[in-house]
This record gives structure tokens, C-alpha cells and sequence, in this order.
DNA sequence: ACGCTGACTATTA
DNA sequence: CTAATAGCCAGCG
């Protein structure tokens, strides 16, 4: 497979589990990219050309906030569909998102 | 091939 | 405390 930086993205944000959050920073230093965090969000942009869509509205900043959110079809997909997954969303930032923080260097135990 | 942009993060003022 | 700047990598014109 083309080892591109977006697979492994795209990888890890599947591995996402419902309900939980992480952010691009955590993701993009699993990868390795570290530094680079731009990047994963930006291959987010790529998310729509995956065979399944990518949950990109599960990966937020570092804030927690909906940073991304008008990248999506509308500006309230993104936090509707956190809240269908049971995420508390207001004023486009996730609450308690150090609980539903998700970091897969913690939980994938590398 | 060069330069710009971008869904970020961390540091400094 | 908040605001602004620098650093970073990869695609696109």
C-alpha cells in the first residue's frame, strides 16, 4: 500500500473509538510527524475521498474546539454529529474534553 | 523547480 | 491573564 502520510491518518482517526475525541497534534505525533500537526488536518481534507468517510469530526485542536467544522457539508455536521455520538458540544467546543480526550499513543500503547 | 497555503501547537511578549 | 509570532510538512499553482 502507498505508505502516504494520509493512510496512517486516516488509520488512526478509524481507530477512533464512539464518543471520544483526540486531536490533530496527538495524531500527527503518533505518526511521527510530531511537529506537524497541520498536516494531519489537512489530510483530513482527504477525508471525503476515503471508500469509508473518515470521522473527521472526531478530531478536534488542542482546544477541543470545532476548528474544522466549516470544512464539513454544513458548519453544524461536524457538531451534530458529536452530539449523536454523545459528546457535549457548546459554542463549537467540546465539554469535558480532557474525559473524552482520546490519545492513541495512550491507548494504542505504542 | 519555487513559493504559497493550511482543519495546529508551542513559545514569547 | 491574553495576543501575536515562529516552526512544521506536504500538496498544489
Amino acid at each position: 500500500m502507498d505508505s502516504s502520510f494520509f493512510d496512517d491518518v486516516f488509520a488512526v482517526v478509524r481507530l477512533i473509538p464512539k464518543g471520544r475525541v483526540t486531536s490533530y497534534g496527538a495524531i500527527a505525533r503518533y505518526l511521527g510527524t510530531g511537529k506537524s500537526a497541520r498536516l494531519v488536518g489537512w489530510a483530513m481534507n482527504a477525508s471525503h475521498s476515503t471508500d469509508p468517510t473518515i470521522p473527521a469530526h472526531r478530531v478536534l485542536n488542542r482546544n477541543g474546539m470545532l476548528t474544522g467544522k466549516h470544512h464539513f457539508g454544513s458548519p453544524d455536521t461536524m457538531q451534530k454529529l458529536l452530539e449523536a455520538e454523545g459528546v457535549e458540544v457548546v459554542d463549537d467546543q467540546v465539554q469535558d474534553f480532557k474525559a473524552r480526550y482520546w490519545d492513541p499513543n495512550e491507548e494504542l500503547q505504542l
